[in-house]
DNA sequence: TAAGATTGATGTTTCAATCTTT
DNA sequence: AAAGATTGAAACATCAATCTTA
């Protein structure tokens, strides 16, 4: 059969899969027990601050996060109701709105970025050496995930 | 900062998030588009076909699959009402259970797992050589996943 | 008391349909 | 009609509390 992957092709898929997870739930666990938001959040919240001030179409940021459009509307709706972001009419084109970051929102970044990098630290970090990384990013990892559309480059 | 991780690791961190992300959603939309359930079923099937007929305590899924107790407990639910497992009585403990595949439960796990296999090669294999997948997997995602601790042997 | 497992309430994601503007 | 965005209903996940047996 054509397209039958080898057991390597597969044992590399189990394992991204595994390591993913696996530091992905010590990551949401040590963002919990500092008391701040999740990582969707922390996502919303960067891409805003990165886009300097000018605020972000929901479709901007569906594109960046990899997210379907219903779940941007509903991640914006809870972030509003938390006081991180706020949506703004969108001057030339009636049907979007832009969405900015609040003074809250900002100063929760800051706050989320101190735990989230010693996580990331703590669990990618400590566990790799810096050649390796190296190898997985240009070989590896970002061939799996193809180019982002989004304006952040990785 | 003592735990400050480098840009590299933030770099590879991202690039892990968005592979995985990539790709799940990819082999996700396959097995949806060919009519089959979704990749958590999966797992529990072909763990269940790995313990040969002797079944598994939910508790041993928890660990195979890194989920929540009441998770394997609700999907164990819905997996019994679409008759893909059944639960037994467990003669060595009584607070416990064995879940068994069903007949059906085989079928299921074999068909999905034409489709499943295409995809993974087509996201996963097609984009990597064999000298890259074994250098992510032995130096760079089993680092990161740690051990299982299941009967599953990656 | 602790381990294995379930349940009610609540929060989030998904599906399909809808609404508005281009 | 297509793009941007939202919404109601249903499916699924999570939290805290509960139940049973070891």
């Amino acid at each position: 059969m054509i397209d039958k992957p080898t057991e390597l092709t597969v044992d590399v898929w189990i394992a991204l899969l595994r390591a993913q997870r696996v530091a992905l739930q010590a990551i949401e666990a040590d963002l919990k027990s500092a008391g701040v938001p999740t990582l969707s959040w922390y996502d919303v919240l960067i891409e805003l601050r990165r886009s300097k001030g000018d605020g972000m179409r929901p479709f901007e940021l569906e594109q960046a996060l990899l997210l379907a459009q219903h779940n941007v509307s509903r991640l914006i709706d809870r972030m509003v109701r938390a006081g991180y972001v706020r949506r703004e009419a969108c001057t030339d084109d009636g049907r979007g709105q832009k969405i900015h970051l609040t003074e809250s929102g900002q100063e929760m970044q800051r706050r989320m970025w101190l735990v989230y990098r010693s996580s990331i630290q703590a669990h990618i970090g400590e566990r790799l050496g810096n050649e390796d990384m190296a190898r997985m990013l240009v070989t590896g990892l970002r061939s799996i995930a193809g180019k982002p559309k989004g304006v952040t480059e990785l």
